[in-house]
DNA sequence: TAGTCATGTCAACAAGGCTGACGTATTGTC
DNA sequence: GACAATACGTCAGCCTTGTTGACATGACTA
């Protein structure tokens, strides 16, 4: 593929390297380890892991979401995150309530042990996030922000907007 | 935890908030997403999967590597990686040749076949990391790899600074 | 020579994806 | 009012990819 794009209107393109590029899909490899390091560190502890997480934090994030729509999200299939969901209401971390304009939909909310656990693993997570955050300063985060969302399929970044605006 | 975590000295530190970290580790969980999604696409037209893909990724990206070295690159376990590499080995992907120093030492390389693989992989891979940076900006490159460097474990980026400089 | 090292392999297990099929309310539509 | 569609739950079975534990072999090293 493209080798050396500088030169192209006497603009320098030489982040866009084939060389550039590799260095950036091999941080974002390494990145991920430690984004999840944390979270996972204290998932062992209790009977659950990196699905559980998800689910826990985007219960949190948006309180009362349907079954349909944190499936949506989290982008697997019903039987997958029934799986998970079960146990979380099992153990008493989530709660579901029957819809009440539309009776066939479920609403999930954390309950107070739910809430719990979500506080300990995004305090971790928050806790490194924090800490790149500050080493690199504002103007890095915002580039790291931009990459990120322009990294993303189309409609995983309109249900990423969504949320943002939410919050 | 910190919820507004300006006026330590007048400076603005409202990219440390609560909220801000938030935005981060979500766009990370999407990004992720579509930063897989194109290899993983391909990889089911063979009988191959993301582990297959780093292990291809990585010794295309250091051929000669011995085992031991994959396995601290990609942290799992040998008997996880040797059940990939045997796969890749007798499909004729991957060839292993003894040590000339170190006979007990086995040091991997793409055959040609690997090798095309691996391009057409990270050919699609790049793809989307190219229309990223190139939505993005130089300056938000440099601030994205800045935030994703300061995310890593300390041994992970020891590990992708060697990497780099040898690259 | 004894011990350590690099590698491969067998067995068993778990998490967390997947497909397919089926059941049960509930809602919306003709 | 009958019927189709929707939201959800669940059973069964499969795959990938991770894990632990145990053991074997050949090669290097003190």
């Amino acid at each position: 593929m493209t080798q050396s794009p500088q030169g192209t209107s006497g603009q320098a393109l030489l982040f866009l390297t084939d060389e550039q590029l590799r260095k950036g899909i091999e941080a974002m490899f390494f990145a991920y380890r430690g984004f999840t390091a944390d979270p996972d560190r204290i998932l062992e502890n209790y009977a659950y892991g990196r699905a559980h997480h998800r689910a826990i934090h985007f219960i949190n994030r948006a309180p009362g979401t349907t079954v349909n729509n944190l499936l949506s999200i989290l982008g697997v299939t019903k039987q997958s995150l029934n799986r998970v969901l079960r146990a979380l209401i099992e153990d008493g971390l989530v709660e579901s309530r029957v819809g009440k304009r539309d009776k066939r939909e479920r609403h999930l909310f954390l309950t107070a042990k739910g809430a719990e656990l979500e506080r300990e693993l995004s305090d971790a997570q928050r806790a490194r996030m924090r800490a790149a955050y500050r080493a690199a300063g504002p103007v890095a985060v915002s580039g790291f922000r931009e990459v990120l969302e322009a990294m993303m399929d189309p409609k995983l970044r309109q249900q990423f907007n969504a949320m943002k605006e939410s919050g």
